[in-house]
DNA sequence: CAAGATTGAGTAGTCAATCTTC
DNA sequence: GAAGATTGACTACTCAATCTTG
């Protein structure tokens, strides 16, 4: 390995200011949502990932979450436990299924999203430019992207 | 609650991107270093809080990173077993202690450093420009101020 | 053999209760 | 009583192994 390019100071307040303001703000968002609406901050991506496409494999899922497959199956396991998705067969390829929100789980997660919306809009969103959304949005479909690319010559999952 | 103002397509784009951003890095980021060293990424951080301050108290460490104090004291625990990080009296107030980092836990990091910033650049800082890397120190510090002051009136802790 | 998905064992994180010192 | 820190029980995540279908 040649001399590391080491970070200079923005780049490494850029990255560790990530990596706190993700620790610090899931951090409160989970609690607050768990407490007034017994949903986690994980249990509502599922859903809110679910009932924007109506219906979803796990793979897709999964890759809309940035989750390992893994992961995501207990989740779904615990989920389903609790009446809040369901799984349906996939016709066209029987290694698969398709995944659905309950009733439950659309009261669930109605109930939910009215005070977790004024949460994520208070700690974080109105709380930045859309010039700063603009970019946030940019950098995350450029760093996913380019992550997926660097997963396809191996095995990532 | 009155009629919720939900997020618009961008503004969703923005809160989902960081998420799934974050979760997606985070993970094989963590797989590369474990692999190759034996470190993962929170050990690393906290290595790299240690080392920046020389000496530090816990409760200091746990606002850097932003860390709950029990998830700290865990993975101290841990590390301390392990030999990477120690513990000194703090003279001024012995509720406190101080936090050092080993002769081991230096040369841990110091072995673990130069791959790892090249994987840091790779997936991240050399995908971005100066100045969305500006932006995104900014957005740190503007959220992460805000999560202060509002833990500053109730107990977040 | 590759891709979608599950399982079990081990590790890590959260919450509430507790302890000590200020 | 509040602040710094720890502990134990519970929940969640990771990794590797496995199973089934393409």
């Amino acid at each position: 390995m040649a001399a590391p390019r080491w970070l200079s100071d923005s780049e490494h307040a850029a990255w560790r200011g990530f990596l706190q303001t993700h620790a610090v703000l899931t951090a409160l968002l989970n609690r607050e949502l768990t407490t007034e609406s017994g949903l986690s901050l994980q249990d509502y991506g599922v859903l809110v990932g679910l009932t924007e496409h109506g219906r979803m494999r796990p793979v897709d899922l999964g890759r809309a979450l940035g989750w390992e497959k893994s992961r995501l199956s207990h989740h779904l396991s615990r989920m389903i436990a609790r009446g809040l998705v369901a799984k349906e067969e996939c016709p066209s390829d029987r290694r698969g299924q398709f995944l659905v929100v309950t009733a439950e789980g659309r009261r669930a997660i109605e109930a939910a999203a009215p005070a977790h919306v004024e949460a994520v809009r208070r700690l974080f969103i109105d709380r930045l430019t859309d010039d700063q959304l603009d970019v946030l949005a940019t950098i995350s479909r450029r760093v996913v992207s380019g992550l997926q690319a660097e997963c396809d010559g191996d095995g990532c999952g």
